[in-house]
DNA sequence: CTGAAAGCGCTTACAG
DNA sequence: CTGAAAGCGCTTACAG
């Protein structure tokens, strides 16, 4: 055993006015307070006078002090949240986005967020990255993940899951659309406008369709083309999502004699390139092919796209996520599982009646 | 003065197998060696012999361990970057991130993205957290700062920039394309066609002509009107980037007489509402109306939009930043700045010759 | 209500 | 080549 060095001062190394950047120490300093003080009225923790805190509060704007999380992050909250999105080019993903900026806008959380392209490697890094951070809480968006890796995640960080359906995980909350009742509806739609040949064009899946937002919907279409009296004409095909894979499995779907009546997708962002395909073979939509997509996002609107869609707003998704996980953070032990019912199918050009 | 509570034994706290994460003590303990060494395998460090590095290594992945950035922070590098985008919707921005992910995958760097949403506050607000996280760097994609808010950026954090035209920068690097002639080729390629009355159509700007991507573009719009004598067609048109907005512009456009025979939208994202408005008109493209955007997404590819585009590798783009900022952190002082010559309009059905 | 001290998990001189 | 110790900037019991 070393002798200790020099007896243990305490001595405060009360920084002077160097360009670097203020810590928690010159604050103090500046407001003749201690450390402890100034944390406490930075997170407006109990037990501090008005003068203290009228003191610290102008010192740290003097000095333009902002705590770093780093070293929040070593002993409490860091004040940040992870957002996991699978997909930067699906639009649907920027309303969810969207809805959660809007839910933490007031508050002192900041958002950072990671994209895994779809894929499970990714995935699984940007989570790392999210724990490692010691980030307060997560969000992850259409997790490709089985129900033990997600309970694994819950283990380690708060966490709030979009577009993954678990409604009796305890630890963890959901935040979901009815999405058999969503593919069942488009199905309704077209069925009763007479098509009969309705094909669903999915994700390629991998074995977690009682989970995923592609497996449910998948169901509600079969469940509903039986309904429907037309199980003999169930059709399924399934492509990864880059544009080549969907142009390949449209192809081969518009190949099928006789032709699917009608198409539907996943999501609006693989209907678009439906639309594509269909077009560049001389098919006119929606005559001689319906197609639909699935999330209403902004883009069905413009006229070279008229994309019949179903209606779920990802900006309600997105924010009922940001509440929970912020209740989560805040200590809440109990689960909740927030699902919207669906209604309406937002019918546009490509699968208008026929004449 | 108090008295010091217990003479500080130096007593190491030898972990023992919680279910806690591990630290990097825990890896000292199981390896029989300081953690000094263990940080020192870890970062690859020079003066660590075969043997000792192989003990870390083993320990290493029999905890599963993994260093927590916010503690490496607080020291030195936390490898980590920051990539500031400035609207997730845009579809340009996919490709640069896609360039910046394929350049760091093989690293031992994280990429963290904020979006902006072409919010000036929210701007600030990121790179704030950015900074406030001790990130190693960041990538500032088209940011709407004046050069000394960049430099005051730079100087708290290894920085580049993309889409930010400051090529006599010394305190940042910067990967762009060359955007005046960018513009230029688009109004080429439509007036030796014959068009005579070409819009330009751009965001609004706020006095940051010189270094913005879309500053430049309306300049080179400007030159090459004037280049073909057509000075008295030059018509400009600012929009906020919202739907919303940008249609209120196009129809705005559309109203003027003798109408325009061409607009040529800043970004291929807004060209695709200029289409949908044109269509809602009743005009034919591009017999009536030719439709010209910037950036050449992978979007311009599907049937319905057909956009022509002046061809820019956003991946490209991305690679070279995360390339640079990577030299950076690594201690490069000289600036670089990096330049992509444009040459190639890809022409599509929407500025197709006339008959 | 206020503050001194310990400690979070790392890295970095520094000494051996 | 290897390790003991200091210290980064915070928060949290704890004592007063």
């Amino acid at each position: 055993m070393k002798p200790a060095p020099e007896p243990s001062t305490g001595r405060v190394t009360a920084a002077p006015a160097t360009s670097a950047r203020a810590t928690i120490n010159d604050v103090a300093a500046l407001a003749g307070v201690s450390v402890a003080a100034v944390s406490k009225v930075l997170r407006d923790a109990y037990g501090v006078s008005p003068e203290l805190r009228s003191k610290v509060q102008s010192s740290v704007a003097k000095l333009g002090y902002r705590p770093r999380p780093a070293a929040r992050a070593m002993r409490g909250r860091s004040y940040t949240i992870g957002l996991l999105l699978p997909d930067i080019r699906n639009p649907f993903f920027a309303d969810i986005l969207e809805g959660v900026n809007s839910a933490l806008e007031r508050t002192q959380y900041q958002t950072l967020l990671g994209i895994s392209q779809s894929a499970t490697s990714m995935e699984a890094a940007v989570i790392d990255a999210m724990v490692d951070w010691q980030m307060d809480g997560v969000i992850l968006v259409g997790p490709r993940m089985a129900p033990k890796e997600m309970a694994a995640v819950a283990d380690r960080i708060p966490m709030v899951a979009v577009g993954h359906h678990e409604p009796q995980a305890r630890t963890f909350d959901t935040a979901n659309n009815d999405d058999r009742m969503g593919a069942r509806l488009v199905v309704q739609h077209l069925a009763v406008a007479g098509r009969k040949r309705i094909a669903f064009l999915n994700l390629a899946v991998q074995g977690l369709d009682e989970v995923t937002v592609t497996g449910r919907r998948e169901a509600g279409y079969r469940a509903a083309m039986r309904e429907h009296g037309l199980a003999r004409h169930e059709l399924v095909l399934h492509a990864e999502q880059t544009p080549r894979e969907v142009q390949l499995a449209v192809k081969q779907l518009l190949k099928a004699s006789p032709r699917p009546e009608a198409i539907f997708a996943w999501t609006d962002f693989v209907a678009f390139e439906v639309l594509s395909v269909a077009r560049e073979a001389g098919l006119s939509v929606p005559a001689d092919l319906a197609v639909v997509g699935y999330d209403n996002t902004r883009d069905c609107d413009l006229a070279q796209h008229a994309l019949s869609s179903i209606d779920q707003s990802g900006q309600a998704l997105g924010l009922q996520a940001a509440r929970l996980l912020v209740e989560r953070i805040k200590g809440r032990e109990k689960e909740e599982h927030f699902l919207v019912t669906l209604r309406l199918v937002v019918v546009r050009g490509s699968s208008a009646a026929k004449a």
